[in-house]
DNA sequence: CAATTAGTTGATAACGTTTCAACTGACTTG
DNA sequence: CAAGTCAGTTGAAACGTTATCAACTAATTG
């Protein structure tokens, strides 16, 4: 009657077995089973007692001793667009290089970001990718001193000694606000990211420097701190169109925020980018099939998943040896579609005149 | 000059040393670890010591003796759109209850599945969560009699004695292109994926009933195969417009599919829906953003990864001890939104002069 | 105050691998 | 053919926890 319960698993044969089975040292299985050389008759002799007693191995166990586990952590704030892309990325070159990866999503709590942290410490993880969040600073530098082995990407933490992967965002930024400025707009809204975040500050810093270049004044309405978030990025453009001289062009930090625009856009039934200018930082497949086609910065998420790969590769072989911190820092590009489109000001028609 | 390699991490302190600075037995710490009652000044005593000499727990060490890792497999093909969405929700809800999430894309690639099998295996996750791969059955099928815990989701293995966590495929389908059908739509055209899967049989054999319940013969012509796959759905697209009499609406089988299947469209410079209805079999945040707002067969992504993890803890902890396996199947909403439109007949013409 | 009891504690044996120094043989080689 | 070489092998010692159980306290009771 009693089947057990299900916790109850069948037990596993252990190589010590397979040892006595194939009639030989558990030494020698041992190196049977990470490929070294074996001889011939022993060979077969294990390798018929593994199938036998149907051996599998324990990694856990193995690992104890190497100390390799040859899993990474990855840590991201959530799972949308771009996050997702990454891991999705990143878990095929890891995969290829021997890694598997646990993923965390700590939705910006505090709270998950230093439980996340003690899980992949007291897993031993090789590595831990993660896109830097300034809130963890303390911990993780607590992290990098007992020697876990730590790669930011996309998101810095100025002043850690660690490997870092980013993408010019400050540039990019600026290259992105520059080209709205270009097609003759001038009252250009920013829905910003969080302002404690490094990715939110230097997204910003390329808007107020693209300004500025122009010589142009920030005008503090037309700035909202959106925090990243759809719904914060959906009243925050309310207010920005019931303002007595709304922007003419709107420049959102992310994803989330160009979707939150988006809505509150289509609800008030005005139309990009007859009535609004707009580039999205973040580009995802359907935004080449929204109506006009919408403008966006794409950050290079193949060659971030590479790059943090390499990176790890060699740090973890040991090759180059010692040397400092990498800070990699790649391009983005600007991918122009039909939501950005030029402003007529009274100098384009003159200028169009002569 | 030599600092030694990257692959030197600092000694860590272990729990043997924990008692010795504390002046206790090493059971005493393990108890002080996992929160059992500890004589005050013990407790103290630990709890300095820890501190002052950086103690990090090993996990790895832990769950030798107890066979528990706290972690889960999660294997799926992609993290396109819904499994990423899955993936989100379930590290959140996992978390909660104490586990992390290795996550494993496999590409379809069978070698990649074996591959990800044997790693969940070699490193003991307490379970594994899956979208059912066909070709794995077999190695899957050992897996669960040397007791590994599997939980399928989304897509069965039929046969194989294990919790299924499904979505109602086939009802959802048929419901999906009966509303084609109320709308006026004879010459329905479905983008299928790969045949060779649950999900996409099931979606397919909705088509066929809700076509069959009409007295409506299938059109072979109308029905492509383009194995879950975007470039396919594109193509195939273009073969449905070249026919003498094209559909006058679609139905995508996933969001890849629908994807493909719009950018053709986009660029044949044709209209949904005035020129085609669409329905897409997934529902994305971009879609009630599009011009028209796609009509989408939205599954229910919280409840899939709420479910999961609650028969996941129920497994883990004993409780209903040794019952069949569970196979739950959840509803999924029809989203109607503008991609779908009622097509003119000679009758709805008549009825309409009544 | 002795006897009982409930709560902690300590020593030690696992858990399943890898590693390492010492050891075998079987081949070379002069 | 003796000495040297070398690829493979062996057995034992880790690795850092938890589990077990006998032994010890301190608190409670008759």
């Amino acid at each position: 009657m009693t089947t057990g319960d299900d916790t109850t698993r069948k037990r596993q044969a252990t190589i010590v077995e397979v040892a006595d089975r194939a009639g030989v040292a558990i030494g020698t299985v041992s190196r049977y089973l990470n490929g070294h050389p074996i001889r011939r008759g022993n060979r077969d002799q294990i390798a018929l007692a593994i199938a036998e007693l149907g051996y599998r191995r324990n990694a856990l166990a193995a690992a104890m001793k190497t100390e390799l586990t040859n899993t990474v952590g990855f840590m991201v704030p959530s799972l949308s667009e771009f996050h997702a892309a990454v891991l999705e990325r990143l878990s095929l070159s890891m995969r290829r290089a021997g890694w598997a990866l646990i993923a965390y999503c700590h939705n910006n709590e505090p709270s998950s970001v230093v439980e996340a942290l003690d899980f992949f410490d007291a897993h031993r993880v090789d590595c831990l990718v993660m896109d830097g969040q300034v809130g963890a600073g303390e911990r993780v530098r607590e992290l990098v001193n007992t020697g876990m082995r730590i790669i930011l990407y996309d998101n810095d933490i100025p002043g850690l000694p660690v490997d870092r992967v980013l993408v010019e965002n400050k540039a990019a930024s600026f290259r992105a606000v520059s080209h709205l400025l270009d097609i003759g707009h001038t009252r250009i809204a920013v829905l910003t990211g969080d302002d404690r975040t490094f990715t939110g500050l230097q997204r910003y810093a390329g808007y107020r420097e693209a300004l500025a270049g122009r010589g142009i004044a920030v005008d503090d309405r037309y700035v909202l701190d959106t925090h990243w978030n759809e719904n914060e990025a959906y009243s925050g453009m309310l207010q920005l169109l019931s303002l007595a001289d709304p922007p003419t062009a709107l420049y959102c930090c992310n994803y989330n925020m160009t979707l939150g625009a988006l809505r509150l856009l289509k609800e008030e039934g005005l139309k990009v980018p007859d009535d609004l200018s707009l580039m999205s930082f973040d580009d995802v497949p359907l935004f080449q099939l929204h109506e006009a086609g919408i403008t966006a910065v794409a950050q290079p998420v193949d060659k971030i998943a590479e790059t943090i790969t390499s990176i790890m590769s060699s740090r973890l072989s040991g090759r180059g040896a010692a040397h400092e911190p990498h800070a990699i820092t790649l391009k983005c590009e600007i991918i122009l579609r039909g939501s950005t489109r030029r402003l007529l000001t009274p100098r384009d028609i003159e200028q169009g005149h002569k």
